[in-house]
DNA sequence: AGCACGCCGACT
DNA sequence: GTCGGCGTGCTC
């Protein structure tokens, strides 16, 4: 047997496997993840390494091999158990061992050692708005934000300073010279940024964050469901068992979608906290996250905040792991191995002894599923936590009544009605509209045939007045006056976007001021804050966006919401296109009557008897989910059943086409004996080309997920096996 | 990262 | 003639 190590060095250069035999000896102490001794270099000094797979058959020189020397069977350290959640990751997603270890362990980076500043502010709020205003002149970005970062903190650690703040030094410098900034050098282990005390619960909060504790502290591990609706103050629970996992000396690992890793929320924690977290980003460069990744080894900071792959944190004392928005889409991976972060949580759970939490408004039909059957512990939270806010009233316009009656506008007349009063009032209005560009694709009234990218396999946007653009590849053409298959004039855009919107919204309320925040006017880095910080200051009276806007921000003064066509995501051709409608509506219509005023939800629909809409308006989540598992089981969809998707993929068509038949044949062979197992396709993917690129899919269906196993062995050595199809990739997708 | 091999200057 | 400078290059 030979075992596949990877050398314990601190450096890039010999970071990747190098195999070694496994003596007689040996054998049986040798799993995936363990600690070895083995003689390596020139010299054959003996060095420590993990095993990171076993094969039976060399793939090196064997001559060449040497023997491991031993094994250093110490307490299990956090890259042992990294690398044994990288070789589950491998078996459950289908990827190779490479990738699997490329996102559990973080390439060795060399760094930087760079001195850590505290920014220190020694004025008081008035006059340090004053100074600011001298200093940053019309940049009311950094302006804002420096006045709020000093007036809630005086003191702020300079990576939240550049990172979540994106201070730059410029702006700075003129303060620090006149001395209303200083600059600390943080020594090291000084307590700096201290921990700040914990606010008063409300009774739901209590109660959820008391039978945490005690099942914790009677050594229970456990994956629990944390369901509150939108406003009910879950992130006030977080930080309660957070306090109370890190008092027992342990660390906790919080998810949070990168979308609402504001400023706001990483200073939330910063204030309970103190400096001891740690916040990663997309935005750390491949040193500066491995820098965090050493904090976390090291112990100086014991939690670690940030979007997915923050769940490899390496703590070697892992007590608890939080995600947030546990139902958020991007917890998915896009790239292999295409892991959830849920289900991977589960696994390092499992593997650490910690407990994981998830939280949400509206819990995934899975999550849900398994606080139903007892799998997870249910913890809910059933009314708002602020004083006096109370749920909005909602209600469901129908588009179709309005066009019959004359309307033909953008705008429901009860929804105009209220927005007039709003602005009257100079209360803020937030419009949600689930699509961007100016309409979303151009069609031929004479042929029908819509204008499509010439790689990619869906329709183009048209952005601005005469531009073209495919959101797949980034392709770019000017408008053509003519159809490019017929030749006829008559060509035409359908649809409303965020900017046909913002345009109709300002012809109609001509006095209004309104900003618009969506992929497109947020492509700035630090756009996204600016224009929140914008509206937050009452800069303007309407903001529209994308889906964007819903994500966890605070309006106190936003009293009016306005969906304006809630069923556009209810027709895509998927099978969660009613989930994902339910979340959007009940997260959109969270975001109203946040402060003390009561607010008021208008969702304009086209398909008013929909229960995604019904439930939604209702915020009955429960209601919803009676209804959607049901045609979940009735259409053998997840969470019912286990659904697997095979994506083969080639430039060739002919070669694909041969191939995915082939690998259908052969996967046919192999579940006829299995009673519940269907086959569907190959079908082309839903965009079946992308960047020249053809794709098809095969679906299986099944009650139990084990036979994939199996099935992917079977397309491996078909894809190998034969010289033909050398061209075709093949992903697996598990959902 | 470590350690070897390797081809040019001042020393027992 | 040899000890040693650190410049490339490899490590199962």
């Amino acid at each position: 047997m030979y075992a596949d190590i990877i050398i314990d060095i601190s450096h890039e250069r010999v970071d990747r496997p190098f195999q070694y035999l496994i003596p007689d000896r040996l054998l049986k102490q040798i799993t995936v993840g363990v600690k070895v001794q083995v003689p390596f270099g020139k010299g054959n000094t003996l060095r420590t390494g993990y095993v990171v797979e076993i094969k039976e058959k060399p793939e090196f020189a064997p001559e060449k091999l040497k023997e491991i020397a031993g094994v250093r069977e110490e307490s299990v350290s956090v890259q042992s158990q990294l690398i044994r959640l990288a070789w589950w990751m491998r078996e459950t997603y289908g990827s190779t061992m490479n990738q699997a270890l490329k996102t559990v362990l973080p390439v060795k980076q060399k760094i930087k050692v760079r001195e850590k500043h505290l920014y220190c502010c020694v004025l008081t709020k008035e006059r340090l708005l004053e100074e600011i205003k001298q200093a940053a002149g019309k940049n009311y970005r950094a302006r804002l934000r420096l006045l709020e970062a000093f007036a809630e903190n005086p003191v702020i650690p300079e990576e939240v300073a550049k990172e979540q703040l994106q201070i730059s030094d410029s702006t700075l410098r003129p303060l620090i010279e006149r001395g209303i900034v200083e600059v600390k050098i943080k020594k090291k282990n000084a307590p700096s940024v201290s921990a700040g005390r914990s606010v008063r619960l409300n009774r739901d909060q209590m109660a959820a964050a008391d039978r945490f504790r005690e099942e914790y502290g009677a050594g229970i591990r456990k994956t629990y469901l944390l369901y509150g609706i939108t406003g009910s103050g879950k992130t006030e629970v977080y930080m309660e068992m957070m306090d109370y996992v890190l008092s027992l000396g342990r660390q906790v690992i919080l998810l949070i979608p990168e979308i609402s890793l504001t400023y706001q929320t990483v200073m939330r924690f910063y204030r309970r906290f103190g400096d001891r977290i740690a916040v990663m980003n997309s935005r750390l460069s491949a040193g500066e996250r491995y820098r965090e990744w050493e904090r976390a080894a090291t112990g100086e900071v014991s939690v670690m905040i940030g979007p997915r792959s923050a769940l490899f944190a390496p703590f070697s004392n892992l007590g608890l792991i939080i995600i947030d928005e546990e139902h958020e889409g991007a917890y998915k991976s896009e790239t292999m191995p295409r892991y959830h972060a849920v289900e991977a949580a589960r696994q390092r759970a499992l593997l650490g002894n910690a407990s994981l939490v998830l939280g949400s408004a509206t819990p995934s039909l899975e999550s849900f599923q398994r606080a139903e059957s007892g799998e997870y512990t249910l913890l809910r939270l059933g009314s708002r936590a602020a004083a006096g806010s109370v749920l909005p009233a909602v209600e469901i316009t129908d588009m179709r009544a309005e066009m019959r009656e004359g309307n033909k506008s953008v705008f429901g007349r009860r929804l105009e009605a209220l927005m007039e009063d709003r602005l009257a009032r100079r209360e803020q209005i937030m419009l949600f509209i689930n699509r961007r560009g100016y309409s979303n694709f151009i069609s031929c009234r004479s042929c029908g045939e819509a204008i499509r990218c010439p790689h990619c396999d869906v329709s183009l946007t048209l952005h601005g007045k005469n531009r073209l653009v495919c959101h797949y590849c980034g392709y770019t053409v000017p408008l053509m006056d003519r159809c490019p298959s017929c030749g006829s004039p008559y060509i035409a855009g359908f649809g409303a976007g965020t900017q046909k919107l913002e345009e109709l919204t300002k012809s109609r309320f001509p006095a209004a001021r309104i900003l618009r925040m969506d992929a497109d006017t947020t492509a700035r880095k630090g756009m996204h804050e600016e224009i929140l910080a914008a509206f937050a200051a009452h800069e303007a009276d309407i903001l529209i966006g994308t889906q964007m806007i819903v994500k966890g921000h605070d309006f106190a003064d936003v009293t009016l919401v306005g969906i304006m066509a809630a069923d556009l995501s209810l027709n895509t051709p998927d099978f969660r296109c009613a989930e994902r409608t339910f979340q959007l509506l009940t997260q959109a219509a969270g975001r109203a009557g946040r402060g003390s005023r009561p607010g008021n939800v208008v969702i304009q629909t086209y398909q008013p008897e929909h229960y995604a809409v019904t439930a939604a308006a209702a915020q009955d989540y429960d209601e919803f989910y009676r209804q959607e598992i049901a045609f979940r089981r009735l259409m053998q969809y997840p969470p019912a059943y286990a659904l697997s998707g095979i994506l083969f993929s080639s430039p060739e068509e002919d070669v694909l086409d041969l191939c995915s038949q082939r690998a259908g044949r052969l996967i046919e062979e192999l579940v006829q004996s299995e009673p519940g197992v269907r086959l569907i396709g190959p079908v082309q993917a839903p965009v079946y080309k992308v960047n020249d690129i053809y794709r098809k899919i095969l679906y299986i269906k099944s009650k139990k997920c084990d036979i994939l196993d199996k099935i992917r062995d079977k397309i491996d050595s078909l894809t190998d096996g034969d010289e033909k199809f050398r061209s075709v990739a093949v992903q697996y997708d598990i959902s």
